[in-house]
DNA sequence: CATGAATGAGTATTCATTCAT
DNA sequence: TATGAATGAATACTCATTCAT
């Protein structure tokens, strides 16, 4: 147990320090040598947890974009109302957003990178981001939201949030104001309900 | 005048063959030498015209950001109306994406990469899309246009321009299907309209 | 133990083999790769154990000096007759550079070269030679060595020394011949000798 | 004459700013195009007057060493009395040095550099430096001189003045103190004279 | 699992030199 | 002669990856 419990803190180590680093450098300009020495462990070290870099890169993606979707859905209680739940949601990844900085700043440098691998991506898109998806068709069936083509719908989301959060981190003090967090959700939401 | 021309036509064939590696290869999978050979001509030549491989990147995008911005602006009829107007002007600024494919992928690959210098990024965003900040001035002094903070607006606006090419790059065969772009301009437009 | 052991092999070696290069081939002349081929070991490894190519000359300079001083001081028997003591001390620093025509080579070729950093040849003046130094100043005390600033003696002694060697450098048939060795103890010995 | 003097000029201006280059960056950081901005003339220029980089290492060298023995010789009153003509050609030598301390520099850094050809150095040594050759032989069919090895006395007066310009290099403030010039002096004229 | 020395292919950049104007 | 754009060979240094301990 100790024993694997240093692994997991090692393998962990390492993503974070990856993460960091790839936030603050960028990929190409972080060697795996300065991830190791960052994370606390050989070089050698690394490449027993992750077979390339790139792997490493993959890993931090996955990781933060499963983390951002059971936060989205842990916890969250769902009213049935669909313009309610996309509000409380909303609210929720921007909180999300702002009280990880890092990962945010990830996910805007890298959401669409080719630094990583298009299948990761794809299946991040597909199967994590799933509770997107099956929002958007319950609100098309009930007539809540837009029948627009779904793919283009999801892109569009996707869009709009990347474009908020890059509003906030610009303006750092206004992530508390609820006037401009609303303000962004009706944008949003104006795009997407059926009118 | 001969002399000249072949300068202006090194430094361009230089560009344009960056321009198709980096969005085909990536940044980093790009070597100097490959953009000099695919411009036909020798590495120190490339090296005469532009100081680092940076450089030349950050050419690339000021070159594509103007260009597009030219196509905005040349030769529009301005109705005075904003909503016909914005709608002119979406449907221009897919029209461009689809025509200029190449330019279109480097879009969504390097808008937000940090391969391109802050300063870079910052400069094309403020002045050579200024045109797109005038109109949303007007547009909310007419109450047309959600009285909502202009960068906020602006930074929807990007996105949500990203995300419908993103989509018609997914799927070339709607790229001129006009339900599928109205429907694109729909989306962007009632989140920008005044309610 | 081995490991270690083949630790120094490598870096010694990477030193054996620039002293040989500088040499023979001069600084500039000497790339990396040729050091490491000659040494036996990959470029990468030549890096691993010095940071550039400056610091494998700085290195190659201070183990030379070094090397020299100690076999002047080691195993030298002080008569306390100070012109006594000079004489045996030019004759071993002779023998020594005969004995070692690349290191004597190397000498006449970078004590003054631009290629070795000035602190570094400072540091070797001033601390590794500090023998000479306090040689002179007892001489001085004891009215046996002329009352000339002693940093004019060292240089004086170092030019001198230098000079010497380079002769027989040019003639090495004259290496083992007495006359011509006590002739250069002798112009070197009536500079120093107070009068 | 007008195109003729502006050739002598730019070649001079060429020799002048290698010069100045080569002592303050070293030979090989000195590139020609920086050469020739020195020298305020176009790349191409240079090569009109010098076939390659080393001819003009070698050209400047030649110059100064000329220029160094034309002023030993020229305007030269010999008393025929070898010591006194050689306390005045020993002043006159220092003289020179803290006058051109550019030169001077030069003579340290390249008197037995590898960026020299041999050939060059060995034409220099013979010829343009006879005058010292000749003083040194009437010295010693005179008995004033000792005798040994004219070679070995001449290299002995070669790494002696190398000293004694470092000396004054290294203390600026003492180059018009008599007593540290005659201390010199004495130590260059004790190991030259017969005893 | 952990280590870090060793590897060698890969790359941006430099620079002496040429040559068409 | 003078120019400076063009050349392409040369090179110091990096870095992902391996492997013996």
């Amino acid at each position: 147990m100790s024993s694997n419990s240093t692994t997991t803190d090692k393998k962990q180590a390492i993503l974070d320090a990856a993460l960091q680093l790839f936030v603050n450098k960028g990929f190409n300009a972080t060697s795996t040598a300065s991830i190791a020495k960052a994370a606390g462990v050989a070089t050698g070290t690394l490449f027993h947890h992750f077979p390339t870099k790139n792997d490493i890169m993959n890993q931090v993606f996955l990781a933060i974009k499963q983390e951002f979707a059971d936060n989205m859905v842990t916890s969250t209680q769902f009213s049935g109302d669909i313009e309610q739940d996309a509000y409380t949601l909303w609210q929720k990844a921007i909180d999300w957003a702002i009280a990880q900085p890092l990962k945010q700043l990830f996910f805007l440098q890298y959401s669409m990178s080719a630094d990583i691998d298009v299948m990761i991506r794809k299946q991040a898109m597909t199967s994590i981001l799933s509770f997107v998806v099956e929002l958007i068709e319950q609100g098309k069936q009930q007539g809540i939201i837009a029948n627009f083509p779904s793919e283009l719908l999801l892109e569009n989301c996707h869009g709009q949030y990347l474009a908020a959060i890059r509003f906030f981190t610009d303006n750092p003090h206004l992530g508390g104001d609820k006037i401009h967090r609303d303000a962004s959700f009706t944008l949003f939401w104006h795009a997407m309900k059926a009118q």
